[in-house]
DNA sequence: TGCAGACATCGACAGGCATCAATCTAGCCG
DNA sequence: CGGCTAGATTGATGCCTGTCGATGTCTGCA
């Protein structure tokens, strides 16, 4: 596949509260997908342990996730596809940080 | 099945923002139950369309969504478990509107 | 009372996803 | 250079879910 198959699409970053006008199929779609990042318990705990300590590397995630490396790795594809972490390799180690905008428009998109 | 079975579970309703503590297993699991029910395109349109209207008859829902009668019932059904509107038969009708309390929840888990 | 319409439920099928073992790749150290 | 370790990828497997046709239930109306 495409090295960019299932990068976010920019739609998925304009969008206003659900409550001012119906969703178009696109906008649905894409805002689907990021949804579906957050779907997972696995994917959540991650997220939160990546937020609460602002920085953290994968081998600080298998323990805590008890999940093996394999799926954990798979995981933190998901959140990067959705935009939601994003990834910095240093040396050996790869460590991850939220991404604040997105998560931004994510939360935004319920306001009422 | 029991009638409250998938009722949203009251832990979904306590949470802070994800940066300030890791979630439990609990808390990540009933959070992802609340999410899954947002990862889905046809849920969205559904939801925007109610709340775009303020009140929605089921009848109304069918044609925009381009879905089958029974498949919008799903549909429905999965956002009442989730606890993201809540629905009131009136004579043969029944009328869907938003539940802004979760709405809320979940727009406020993700705030920095 | 009987009929028609609105919605829920059931059963079945197809596609997607989470998970892990095994393997591959790349950077560090002796 | 050779071994080691962190992490990504692949392939297989089992479960979950979206979808629809058929059917059931309840309400309003003639």
């Amino acid at each position: 596949m495409s090295a960019t198959a299932t990068q976010p699409s920019p739609s998925a970053t304009c969008c206003s509260p659900i409550s001012d006008a119906p969703l178009s199929e696109a906008d649905a779609g894409s805002l689907a997908h990021t949804y579906a990042a957050l779907a997972d318990p696995v994917r959540l705990r991650l997220l939160s342990l990546i937020a609460a300590s602002g920085e953290r590397c994968s081998c600080d995630l298998t323990d805590p996730l008890g999940k093996s490396q394999p799926t954990v790795s798979h995981h933190t594809k998901v959140l990067v596809e959705a935009g939601l972490i994003v990834g910095e390799k240093r040396g050996r180690w790869t460590y991850w940080r939220v991404a604040p905008s997105r998560v931004d428009v994510v939360a935004r998109l319920l306001d009422a």
